[in-house]
DNA sequence: GGACAAATATACTAAAAAGTATATTATGTG
DNA sequence: CACATAATATACTTTTTAGTATATTTGTCC
């Protein structure tokens, strides 16, 4: 069993995630955190050294939590095909998303991009894994025939991420899901023309 | 001519737009811009109400020079296709971008969201006349028999600007321009796919 | 080119945010 | 179940940032 500072450490990280990918990194500040974890100064700066170290250990889970959940939602499906649409429709709802505040991959990526060198090199990490995974499950689809050789697996991968992605931030700031559905539907049906 | 004051105010403008995008809204601080212009409070206050006011001219600058500068590149190209290949190439390199720090709809987007209500406002309008001009013109190319009426030209108008954006963000965060181009590729022959 | 208003600089105050020293309370182990 | 120590709360200080009152300079128009 965790120990008390253990699962108050955890509650205070769980509980910062959704604030950290509404508000951004530099949005955040530690009296909304407290506002909404009712616990003082004295018990955060027990558990974390200052404002870099909680926001970089907040990154951490928000990453590790979106990617554990995408992972396990592409793990149930039993053909590639099936997989690259279960990734697809992962997040066929933009404007309800799995952690508020949309997809805390990209929102990281942007807000890190010119200001958390450490954080935009974790974020780079689990865009270049995630890509790798799905190109290789492509690849995959190609060696056992249920793809054609004219799928480039590298740039449909990244196809994928880029417009899914992309698409999340457009819907939600023009506050409609609806292109999301005509989105995946049209990248569902690029990769039928390349099934087999 | 402009006066003196019209001047300052649009070179205290143009100086901030570039660091809003790298920093982003709640990450730029107003000593950041008095140091970017030389220039000092007193003067800056003469200019403008208060953080909020200047903040909400930046972007309003932000955007309409990123979107008049995309005006202007797809105006250039005579044919439809060509124009779209304009659009396309417009964000070839998304690590050295027009304003600097990436695609400044994006990254106001991004933040906007959950934080900035007018901002998101004007964001969403932005992305919305984007989509509109873009679907236009691939609806007057299927009219024109330039493409096949198979084509939607709404979906694919946000799949064009949804990979893109989303593909801006992974490069830079990666730091490699090369996906971008065999993103762009790709989506030109999804287009020639469709070229009659 | 001088007067006067507009523009800018200086030097301050106010507010918000981060961080800390110390007191209090709770946990879990002998 | 008591006690030692870990966990948390309180009440502060420090730092950072926004904003302002007033002085000084600089354009502009007669």
């Amino acid at each position: 069993m965790l120990s008390k500072a253990e699962r108050t450490k955890q509650f205070i990280l769980e509980t910062a995630v959704p604030l950290y990918n509404e508000k951004g990194i530099s949005g955040v500040n530690i009296d909304d955190i407290l506002a909404a974890t009712k616990l003082t100064k004295g018990c955060l700066y027990g558990h974390f050294e200052n404002k870099e170290d909680l926001s970089e250990q907040v990154i951490d889970l928000s990453l590790k939590m979106i990617s554990d959940r995408i992972r396990a939602a592409v793990y149930q499906a039993k053909t590639i095909k099936g997989k690259v649409f279960a990734f697809l429709d992962f997040y066929k709802d933009p404007i309800e998303t799995y952690i508020s505040g949309g997809c805390p991959i990209l929102n990281t990526a942007v807000e890190a991009d010119d200001n958390y060198p450490l954080i935009k090199e974790k974020v780079a990490k689990v865009f270049r894994s995630g890509q790798q995974e799905l190109a290789g499950l492509l690849q995959e689809g190609i060696n056992i025939g249920e793809f054609s050789g004219k799928l480039d697996p590298v740039v449909f991968a990244f196809k994928l991420v880029a417009s899914v992605e992309g698409g999340i931030v457009m819907c939600r700031v023009m506050g409609t899901a609806k292109p999301m559905q005509g989105l995946i539907k049209s990248l569902k049906s690029e990769l039928e023309q390349y099934s087999i």
